[in-house]
DNA sequence: ACAACATGTATTGTGCGCAATTTAATTTTG
DNA sequence: CAAAATTAAATTGCGCACAATACATGTTGT
């Protein structure tokens, strides 16, 4: 047969990947049960902790994220008291997220989020840094092939 | 305030992690499609492939995964032909995963996945094996801390 | 032997992700 | 300016993940 080596489960970095990132987030998992939101809807409140009143295409952009994900998303944020959907009166397309007062508030306690984290991978900040590094090119290099919808090799028929 | 850095998001290694595994599992998609099959779904034949028989249990211990996820994951690959599911004859607790011949054939077609995979990276070999281990190693010392549920930082009431 | 406990799987319910389609608003074109 | 094309969200449907619970089978201690 031909190399089976690749087909190794503990050869794949894909499923470490994987399973990293699903590790993370169960340790991220109680510390954001305090503040009672989940990652994803973690990840749009770091963004619009940075900047209001943001499209949830814009959010989109940033996480990767399309409507079908965001959209539902956001109904439970807004449920939850913490942002406020607004059709932008330029145009009646697009609906902007605006942080409700509750939003605002939950950043205090947002802060010893990323701290535990850091301190629980057991990384230094080179160490993090480098690997944030490694990634993000390698999450660039995925993101062309995926956007050119082009192979590498010759895709067997 | 305090530091609002670690907020921002693209200071934060866990979110690339979990673009990255999200964007490789958008690659795996068109080329698992042509064999039928889901990554995860993918990822529990890989560990059939080398070894049949398997309980779920055991698979879960490999992949992460509890029987949540597994039953009905394991039930859809049954429906598809690739598995057998059937209750050990020493223990009528554990369910044991069979290989269906579909299932055994379906190897021939899987060779060319992670070759494409890594040519897709853009890593050397070299490269993508010290990626791996990195995050290897960082994801041990996240499920060590997980399982012991203990702290790092004191968790601000 | 039998009650207490442990173990392996299944079930239920919630929240993502994402492809595919639909709807409404805007822009572009002939 | 009206028809066609484009765009932003919403909707639908399916398959994970995972917590919590239920249930049946095994094991242990007395």
């Amino acid at each position: 047969m031909e190399n089976d080596a690749l087909l190794r489960l503990d050869n794949q970095l894909c499923f470490v990947l994987y399973a990293c990132s699903r590790g993370l987030t169960k340790t991220y998992r109680p510390l954001l049960a305090k503040l009672d939101i989940t990652y994803p809807q973690y990840l749009v409140m770091l963004i619009l902790w940075e900047k209001d009143g943001v499209s949830i295409k814009a959010l989109g952009e940033k996480l990767y994220l399309d409507s079908g994900t965001l959209t539902p998303l956001l109904k439970r944020l807004e449920t939850a008291g913490l942002v406020e959907r607004r059709r932008s009166s330029t145009d009646e397309r697009v609906v902007q997220i605006y942080l409700a007062q509750k939003g605002v508030d939950l950043k205090k306690k947002a802060y010893a989020v990323p701290e535990t984290l850091l301190c629980r991978s057991g990384l230094t900040v080179d160490q993090f840094i480098g690997l944030k590094t490694e990634l993000t090119a390698l999450l660039e290099r995925i993101r062309a092939f995926d956007a050119a919808t082009s192979s590498c090799l010759p895709e067997q028929e």
